[in-house]
DNA sequence: TTTTATTAGTCAAACTGCTTGACCAACTTA
DNA sequence: TAAGTTGGTCAAGCAGTTTGACTAATAAAA
């Protein structure tokens, strides 16, 4: 059982929340807006990333975005060669996305910066406590809706 | 110090986080969006209930925006009778905000649904997760420039 | 084979949330 | 009195998202 903080402890644990994941993203917006992308750029590299040879529904399914969302923007990151599609060998309607050389630079240095403030954070709060943020973490993303779907 | 995790390992944190911060906004916006209100709303209701009497200029300061950003929100808090505002007897230039009694109960909806979500969170991760999950948060907060300013 | 469902893409219209820039009014401080 | 601060407003504009309608290619089911 976990012992209750009092309403205003945890209204305090919700701040550090909030404030915790608008520095999580301040530096790679910034780093954007000088290409000019945005965060959804970022959040498409990064799914790609992630999961290599990622369709577009399961994309969508991951930002829980429509697909009128991510048109731009991947047409865009598509066209400057930082995404490269292939069509899926098992299912000719799907496409496969793929970083490219390029993309996974730029991915790769948004990665850094925000590995850079996770670092920081975690040597700070010790190793126990970064096992149990990541534990936390783990346990909420669980309890929303999207996740990568069981294809 | 804190054992680096392979790359691969940091980005499931990393989405880990991101779905974790997407399933602590989802409820609390499906009931603001059957009033018309949006997560701007939440956050002046939350700031609010966090820092009553906070200042104008405190709140932009909490949620990084402009002045314009919350100008017609704000406004429309005022209006409906969930944020009252009294001149602040040490500077009449400045206002204070606070919650009215039926902003109070709109608050505090929403705050039980996202405190519902972490405790279910808390729990399967357990107490000492929790208290990482905190102590993590709020290193990471403190590395952002906008907490509340020392005024 | 014909029909239905799935995956991807597109265009259009609209709305929200935010920005920069330019002001004004009230008040405080030097 | 002059300068700075706090709050508020109007305007223009951009980005990100939504709903809705539609097309095309392919796969799966009838």
């Amino acid at each position: 059982m976990i012992s209750l903080p009092e309403s205003f402890v945890l209204r305090d644990a919700m701040k550090a929340f909030f404030h915790a994941y608008q520095a999580f993203t301040d530096k790679p917006d910034e780093m954007l807006a000088r290409r000019g992308l945005a965060r959804v750029h970022h959040r498409i590299l990064f799914f790609v990333a992630l999961h290599p040879a990622l369709s577009v529904k399961d994309l969508l399914a991951c930002l829980d975005v429509t697909k009128q969302a991510i048109n731009i923007p991947l047409r865009q990151l598509i066209e400057m060669g930082l995404i490269a599609t292939d069509t899926a060998s098992h299912d000719k309607r799907v496409k496969e996305l793929r970083l490219t050389e390029e993309g996974r630079k730029l991915e790769d240095a948004l990665h850094r910066e925000q590995a850079r403030l996770l670092m920081q954070a975690f040597a700070e709060a010790g190793q126990d406590a970064t096992e149990g943020w990541l534990k936390v973490n783990q346990a909420m993303s669980l309890l929303s809706k999207s996740d990568i779907p069981r294809s």
